[in-house]
RNA sequence: GGGCGUUUAGCUCAGCUGGUUUAGAGCAUCUGCCCUACAAGCAGAGGGUCGGCGGUUCGAAUCCGUCAACGCCCACCA
């Protein structure tokens, strides 16, 4: 065996093993069921830290719970991410030529099933390079056919129950994948953009502003591309200042429309000038201010937001002075820097200022939303918010970190209904059917809704379907039903923990609990672990532009999956970021190696058949050792219930690199050439055995690897099927004299280090009581028991015992007692700050008597070891 | 503009139903060691007035108030 661990052959090897003897499936049985439903990737991506962290975090809950005996089944499966995988199929199909528009549905569709044939799953191959325990048999898709008629049969059923309608509303417009959004989809940016002040000439002769004598009103816009669907201006009633244009008329600049002065509290007053430009098309509070005084509404946008100006053309307005000819067809923001350049020639502008707003993104595509006035298909949500807050709330559903419960709160007390509807082909096509001769007659927009067919089959007749595709968290949101059978639904739900992101609470997690409710009658998951977001070590959110975001299959190679595992888990507690660095893996590939070690150690024995019983030291380092690992693995229970997998980790950590391997093995380790006893390299073994099954669930491959090698094991055998020792027995006697003998250790070690004494030199250690012969072993020293203390020795004091090593040669006086003096000093300060509280009435009266007692013996602990350190002085000072 | 959270050693974090020998861990740092399990290691050491101020209390990292910095979420001020 080679001195370093070679991760890479043997996690293959492994892997292999488990799939060979199908370890990861699960059907129902009689056993307690522990499920988790992977939040399915896009069916395109690839793997990055995120999904690293987001997947070592389940697949270690997963094992976990094997371990405990549970039924574990962990089903994957990816997301057909409908906008964005509909956006890589089009970035395809234009690098070879084809525009989406030159193709009909179905070409289109066979394209994106190509496209997802050809990299779908690959994330899910991925995963397995880390280990993790997915049942592969039970992979699935949101879009094939068994979540596909599970999404279709909702949307009916929702329909039925009057959950969804169908309606004209004002949405978020994504201009560049021409679709509805969801409110959730809309992300919002600070942008330093400018004010542009307007200036709207009063069409009744003579009437002027009072204070300046102006003959026009002045607006304040950021988007002066929009005058074009100008239908009035706005005014608050009590604005002082704007007083005189109330019941005027105005002209929108350039535009020549005549629009009248509406009066609204809406408009905040100090605000601007003042005027409120309303443009009932393009914006969502002038909608509402529209349909609030009966304003109509001119759409000057198309789809991909490029002006259409011919509803304005249609107008003939008279006091035109724009070309309207010049700014059809031009795009948005072109539009915006053209047309302030001709006002301003026009004298229409009155001044431009800085200005920072806020403006909403497409989450997708990452170009500014268009509000936009839209036939679309929405869900009541307010019936959902109502089922899904309370389990929140009461804990029914328990989220790690709890902060977000106030998220979740907030959204569900502000919810509005959900915009279903996208103008997309990937993804479910929504099962609405209209009748085709009344279409052609009524248009879509003024198809009778009670003429629409919803069904799940095409009915009878001339229909045609709606165009539109569902958002792809339509069929997220039914993950976990449609992940089983009604049978295996009995057993497999609801799920027990599931962990995500919290940048998907709403879309997802708190979509699910509706769903779940809604269909279910239960909750989806008991448990939601929230994990943060994998940043570099500067704080920076990985992103491909930075290029600071490793390759996890890289990291891999380089450390090792059970590396990389431990790396990313280390310091991870639950809603906080991670800030990543090789040096964690590095840490991980480190305790791998260890692990390695001590292991090679161990079988690298000989061993002397002849020797049963354990006795002497062994006895004792077997006895305490069994106590310090359940204490350990009670611990790791205990954190495991908690969520608090980092510090579960780290607790093993230490187990095996101070317990076990620092002070267990140099216990128990037979002088050189010499064999070890039988029965303490049994127990040895044992042990080890039991440390393997606790870690295993952090690094599945090693602790496979070592305990396949530990003894020989049956056929089929894995380590992921053992179970978890349950002995919790402590002996907390001796874990107190080995705690102490450690101590008498660590003092001769010190004195050895700071004079320079090299280990294999003997040394005499005077120690006023017995000492067990291990400190002999680990430290290398003749143990004499007395009270008499040489002239020159170094000495160090454990507790209130003082123990001495003469050593004429090395003693160097001046810093014996320097030493001495420091230590004394610290022993009066603290005895000083322990006899303040003792002289204190009120504390003596008020505090637990534990807490006095305490105190008490404190004080004469000091007391003893500051007479000691006196002692010592006194002595050296001679 | 609301709401939530964070602030403890160089870094990442525990500790916070007030009292556990005058604050702990891992990593990093420093010193000395290639001693036949491991230099991807071993032994030892240094390092914090617990963000500031004020209060409650016999006693505060822990409870209350306030200020500051940072972060996140939500919101229709054009």
């Amino acid at each position: 065996m080679d001195s370093k661990y070679n991760p890479t052959d043997i996690e293959t090897k492994w892997y292999q093993y488990w799939l060979d003897n199908k370890l990861f499936h699960s059907e129902p049985d009689g056993r307690e069921p522990f499920t988790v439903v992977i939040p399915p990737p896009n069916v395109t991506g690839v793997l990055h830290m995120g999904h690293v962290l987001n997947e070592t975090i389940q697949d270690v809950l997963v094992r976990r719970a094997r371990l405990e005996g549970k039924n574990a089944c962990w089903v994957p499966g990816t997301d057909h991410a409908s906008i964005a995988t509909e956006a890589k199929v089009i970035k395809r199909l234009k690098e070879q030529g084809i525009n989406k528009s030159d193709l009909t549905r179905e070409q289109f569709l066979k394209h994106a099933w190509d496209w997802t044939d050809e990299h779908g799953g690959i994330i899910l191959k991925q995963l397995r390079t880390l280990g993790c325990s997915c049942d592969w048999d039970r992979t699935a898709f949101t879009m094939d056919e068994t979540r596909s008629k599970a999404v279709i049969r909702t949307f009916c059923d929702l329909y039925k129950k009057g959950l969804i309608y169908r309606g004209l509303r004002m949405v978020n417009w994504d201009p560049e994948r021409q679709t509805a959004l969801s409110d959730e989809e809309v992300i919002y940016h600070d942008e330093h953009s400018k004010f542009y002040y307007l200036r709207y000439k009063v069409v009744e002769p003579g009437v002027t502003n009072p204070e300046t004598g102006a003959d026009y009103a002045i607006v304040a816009t950021t988007r002066p591309e929009t005058i074009f669907g100008d239908i009035a201006v706005c005014i608050n009633p009590k604005e002082e200042k704007n007083q005189w244009l109330k019941g005027k008329h105005v002209i929108v600049p350039g535009v020549g429309r005549e629009i009248p002065i509406i009066e609204d509290r809406y408009v905040e007053i100090g605000f601007g000038t003042g005027c409120l430009k309303v443009t009932p098309a393009h914006d969502v509070n002038d909608y509402a201010l529209g349909q609030k005084y009966g304003l109509k509404t001119i759409d000057i946008f198309t789809a991909d937001a490029h002006l259409n100006l011919e509803e304005v053309k249609a107008e003939n307005l008279p006091f035109k002075t724009l070309d309207l000819d010049k700014f059809h067809s031009m795009d948005r923001f072109d539009c915006r820097k053209e047309i302030v350049v001709d006002l301003q020639e026009l004298g229409l502008v009155e001044k431009i200022e800085d200005y920072d707003n806020k403006v909403g993104y497409s989450e997708r595509t990452n170009v500014p939303i268009e509000p936009r006035l839209s036939l679309q298909w929405f869900i009541k949500m307010q019936h959902f918010a109502d089922i899904a807050l309370p389990p929140v709330m009461n804990d029914d559903i328990v989220f790690y970190p709890t902060k977000y419960k106030n998220t979740y709160r907030n959204w569900l007390e502000g919810i509005k209904d959900w915009c279903i509807s996208r103008q997309l082909w990937w993804g479910h096509r929504i099962p609405a059917y209209y009748e085709a001769d009344l279409l052609a007659q009524t248009g879509l927009e003024n198809y009778p809704n009670d003429e629409i067919i919803v069904s799940e089959t095409k009915p009878e007749g001339n229909y045609v379907q709606d165009e539109g595709a569902l958002d792809t968290w339509f069929s997220s949101w039914l993950w976990p039903i449609s992940l089983f059978n009604d049978e295996e639904r009995q057993y497999y739900y609801p799920t027990s923990d599931l962990v995500t992101g919290p940048d998907i609470i709403f879309f997802w997690v708190a979509r699910m609990i509706m769903a779940g409710y809604e269909y279910v009658g239960k909750m989806p998951f008991k448990h939601v672990y929230f994990t943060g977001i994998v940043r570099d070590k500067l704080g920076r959110k990985m992103s491909k532009s930075l290029g600071n975001s490793p390759d996890p299959l890289d990291l891999i190679a380089r450390y090792g999956a059970d590396g990389v595992r431990m790396g990313i888990l280390l310091s991870a507690p639950a809603g906080n970021d991670i800030l990543y660095d090789d040096s964690l893996c590095e840490q991980g590939r480190n305790f791998c190696n260890k692990i390695w070690n001590c292991f090679r150690m161990v079988k690298g024995l000989t061993v002397d058949e002849t020797q049963g019983t354990l006795q002497g030291t062994n006895k004792m380092a077997v006895d305490w050792f069994r106590s310090k690992l359940n204490e350990a693995a009670a611990e790791v229970d205990d954190l495991m219930k908690k969520y608090r997998l980092s510090e579960a980790l780290m607790t093993i950590y230490k187990l095996y690199t101070d317990e076990f391997s620092g002070w267990y093995l140099e216990m128990i380790k037979p002088a050189y050439q010499q064999p070890i006893d039988k029965a303490t390299y049994d127990v040895t073994l044992q042990y080890f055995d039991e440390m393997l099954r606790l870690l295993h669930p952090f690094m599945p491959f090693i602790t496979e690897e070592l305990w396949q090698n530990i003894t020989p094991r049956a056929p089929h055998a894995s380590i992921m099927t053992a179970s978890l020792t349950t002995d919790t027995t402590k002996d907390e006697q001796l874990l107190h004299d080995i705690a102490f003998t450690k101590e008498v250790v660590a003092g001769v070690r010190n004195v050895r280090a700071s004079k320079n004494i090299p280990p294999k030199e003997k040394m005499t250690l005077i120690s006023p009581v017995a000492l067990s012969a291990l400190v002999d072993k680990l430290a290398n020293c003749e143990v004499q028991v007395g009270s008499t203390k040489p002239a020159t020795a170094a000495s160090f004091i454990v507790g209130t015992t003082e123990f001495s090593i003469p050593m004429d040669n090395f003693v160097n006086k001046d810093e014996e007692i320097k030493k001495l003096k420091a230590d004394l000093a610290h022993q009066e300060g603290f005895l000083k700050g322990v006899l303040a509280k003792l002289g204190n009435e009120r504390f003596v009266a008020n505090a637990k008597p534990e807490v006095v007692e305490l105190e008490r013996k404190k004080k004469a602990d000091a007391e003893q070891r500051i007479a000691t350190i006196k002692a010592s002085l006194a002595a050296l000072q001679q």
